[in-house]
DNA sequence: CGAATGTCAGGTCGACTGACATAG
DNA sequence: CCTATGTCAGTCAACCTGACATTC
């Protein structure tokens, strides 16, 4: 029998919320390790790769990672040669960072085990349910989004 | 302007759950506090009100708190007379939890600050949005905690 | 001047792992 | 013997804070 989930939180949106986020975020570090990559990896390189090279102000707003951890992201991945960190000419406050054809092609590989997973994760509900659960989910993300 | 979030991430169902899940916690997070309470202690609270006394391995299983976690858990609580923490006579390896009335009072107001954050956390949909939001996100959860 | 940028040290919270002693 | 229980030490990822020097 399951561990009778008590009442008070069985219906609790925000309970439902961090508990079905940790599982999401358990099963793509899972599934990420097994390719040597972490959480902040995937985002920044999809980050980088959708808006070309980028100054680390920039794609830690797109990316939702905060400045100081996109230092040793961009650390890691420079010293798997994915990305490159290059001073910005035009201002010298800035560096430069951009996608390096292997990191395009890891990009892709991430990609593949990251669809795996979104089938994993809800894989008790329907196509039609799916769409209705990320679009409600979208919808909070952005009102939440907008003023943080 | 929005920091237009990269296409592979906007829809993904693991980046939604994560990025609203952490809103959700952190929510509850500054909303408990000003209470001087964490999460972990809501939790607990909640489980041991609706399931009366239990040993700390039940409660484990019911607040999905781990067994480690509890101990320092329960010290915290115990230390502010919210619940106690007793051998059982019967099973001598254990210890019995026991909610206190100062604990059934904090659980209460607790509720409270709890209810005016869902609201927050769900500004942006209508009752039945909301509904249905929770109804999904009930059977994701429920499917992924039968066999974690 | 004020604002933006990158770096670094550090802290938090929730979740977990491994070890251990004790008791059933 | 094996399992359950409680305790402790320590790790981890993601997120955040505050400080600082540099440059615009």
């Amino acid at each position: 029998m399951d561990p009778t989930i008590p009442d008070r939180l069985k219906n609790l949106p925000s309970w439902l919320l961090t508990q079905t986020g940790h599982h999401a975020h358990r099963l793509v570090t899972e599934g990420l390790s097994e390719a040597g990559a972490r959480a902040y990896h995937y985002r920044l390189l999809a980050a980088l790769e959708e808006a070309g090279p980028s100054s680390q102000a920039t794609l830690g707003r797109l990316s939702s990672i905060h400045l100081s951890d996109l230092v040793s992201t961009i650390n890691e991945l420079a010293e798997s040669d994915l990305v490159r960190r290059e001073p910005d000419p035009a201002d010298r406050r800035r560096n430069v960072i951009t996608i390096t054809p292997a990191g395009r092609r890891r990009l892709k590989a991430l990609d593949k085990q990251i669809a795996r997973i979104q089938d994993n994760l809800l894989a008790p509900l329907s196509g039609d349910e799916r769409a209705q659960l990320t679009g409600l989910l979208a919808r909070v993300l952005h009102h939440h989004g907008q003023h943080a």
